[in-house]
DNA sequence: GGTGCTTGTCGGCGCTCGATGACATAGTAG
DNA sequence: CTACTATGTCATCGAGCGCCGACAAGCACC
């Protein structure tokens, strides 16, 4: 999924602390951050400490990622892969 | 490229910005923030705020994801992708 | 030599982040 | 109904971010 602003974040974030049934509180503790930032994160405040998100990312168990665009790996990402897809377009050839 | 830290940022930024041939102050002046700032980024200062770097990484044309690991489309990431072997694993079958 | 550009670093200052604690509002279970 | 939990929000406050301006060092070129 592409990060283009905090609001990417806040979605990934909740998604993945509801997938996990944690609350927020909890998930401040393991962080070592207040509740009341982890609600701000959520709620895609703009202005966050970058090696915070890190942090919460890393306890969530997501990955972050950084390429320049256009590059092979690049091409799947964000929309997933569709195995078929690939294999009919090399069918088709 | 796998972002664990911010030192990964500070190389990804600093190496992109030599690729496209810009100084920290053009760099700066792009995304609206100090010279200074830029530097202490490519310093890998982690305590940055995550809307500037969002900007930064924008600025420089690098794109920035999430993702649950063990998702389809991570298996490729930060390796690239060999069709070949795609194909003959698929062949194999 | 001198000029120019780039980068690293510093002191100062304003401003806001994040912590804390409290409060109110749902929602749920008993 | 009463607890209990989870979440959103607020005021306060210390700490640290980012800006500005300046300075020095490095490097290239003439």
């Amino acid at each position: 999924m592409r990060v283009s602003s905090m609001r990417d974040v806040a979605a990934a974030v909740r998604g993945r602390r509801k997938d996990l049934g944690l609350s927020q509180a909890a998930v401040a503790d393991r962080v070592g951050v207040s509740r009341a930032w982890i609600n701000a994160v959520e709620a895609g405040k703009p202005s966050v400490e970058f090696d915070l998100v890190l942090r919460l990312l890393d306890q969530l168990d997501l990955r972050l990622d950084i390429n320049k665009p256009g590059s092979l790996g690049d091409v799947y990402k964000g929309r997933g892969v569709d195995l078929d897809t690939v294999l009919d377009d090399y069918r088709a050839r």
